[in-house]
DNA sequence: GACCGCAATCTTGCATGCAATTTTCTCCAA
DNA sequence: TTGGAGAAAATTGCATGCAAGATTGCGGTC
């Protein structure tokens, strides 16, 4: 749900970008899929002219290959990307939680901890889901605190780009503990306006997720 | 000269936005600008089709604000949204030095180095040109450095946006020398391999540039 | 039996035309 | 003179048709 549907001011191709995009993000559409214009056109209910200016769209965001003249596929994310992907998300992740350090409000501060604390109870009670749920609130939370449109923009959008690798972290054993210590320490350098301590604390933090994917990842192509 | 022009299997949306965005960057194309597309398509001799795929295209980027219905103009950037790109780009170039630091191999090494202690000459000439043309080979390599193709394509992307602002920046009284010495203390923290350096120095270095720009800009509004 | 060349088919790229909405101009009234 | 309502003009959004290039399958030859 991220396009409001009352938001009568959209042209189809936006929509129609959206849709892709998240069919892309939900798995509908895989990896290496085939975006034939006529396909995707008559699966929508309109015409080619829409569904080649979403593609165009699409280009630019990293979620699907365009090869002029030979037509575009859902971006294939080889591990080699992948690592790419964390890294550069890690590092952006680092630098908003740096920025909140030195420049959140109070009323941000107070929310942020808030928020924080009240994810303790979704760990005793082994909550996956909603704690997965309250990750991306907590994430959200600090890339709007770096007071930056630019650089939470990009975050968000490394952060859809990796949604589908990220979820499935919380599955590893003893995940959620950690996670929320780790969340601890970032959330107190934040606070205490330590923006060394939140940089090196928020970058330690996504370097683990990427290690509990991988470890995932590992023991679900094993199993 | 971004688009190689031999290479042959490119749309005419593509080549179409490469040349509006060059006419924006380069003055052409003043902020406030309508982009009509029947105008556009006569200038460039094609379509409105192409026209507005590469419209499309450019929305992405931050360069054009397009309305739905109501068309596209070229982004005005107030100094708001200038502050905003200014501290995003020297949180992503420190970023980009914090990884050479870590990972730039022996020859990228030597080559930083030799690119750099070659501007001197530049400085003791004063040739603000060449310069300007030698710092923009500087920091492509610090990005290059990076080894993160994410990362380095955002910042690419964010010095396109801001380079009519900086290219006014040495202008600025006695600016060489200084951004020569920046330099300094920034290559010998990456070649030191210290990342923390590396890091602030970067940071310290941008933040530079844009005191540097806004002191050309007021002095040449008061003018 | 394998490889190379050619043709048929399919897919994308571009142009044009029509529909829908926004903008602007004009005219009338207060 | 100014404000507003309505219509005309202009501009964008979308659909369709045609052309160019790519892929695939087939036949011939070595």
């Amino acid at each position: 749900m991220r396009d409001t549907p009352s938001a009568g001011s959209m042209t189809r191709a936006d929509i129609l970008a959206g849709e892709i995009a998240d069919s892309i993000i939900d798995g509908t559409l895989p990896p290496g899929s085939r975006l034939d214009e006529h396909m995707l056109a008559e699966r929508y209910g309109t015409s080619r002219t829409p569904v080649r200016e979403a593609i165009r769209q699409l280009k630019t965001t990293g979620l699907i290959d365009v090869r002029p003249r030979r037509g575009a596929v859902v971006a294939e994310v080889t591990s080699r990307d992948l690592e790419t992907l964390f890294v550069a998300m890690a590092e952006i992740e680092a630098t908003c939680a740096r920025l909140c350090a030195l420049g959140m409000n109070p009323v941000e501060r107070r929310r942020l901890q808030a928020l924080h604390q009240s994810t303790r109870d979704l760990v005793e009670a082994g909550d996956q889901t909603a704690y997965a749920a309250a990750n991306i609130s907590l994430h959200l939370q600090i890339y709007a605190g770096a007071h930056n449109p630019v650089l939470s923009d990009f975050a968000a959008g490394l952060r859809r780009r990796l949604a589908p690798f990220r979820n499935a972290q919380f599955r590893a054993p003893g995940r959620l503990p950690l996670s929320f210590a780790e969340h601890d320490v970032i959330v107190e350098a934040i606070l205490a306006g330590n923006a060394a301590a939140a940089h090196a604390a928020m970058l330690h933090h996504v370097s683990l997720v990427e290690d509990a994917f991988e470890q995932v990842a590992r023991s679900s192509s094993a199993a």
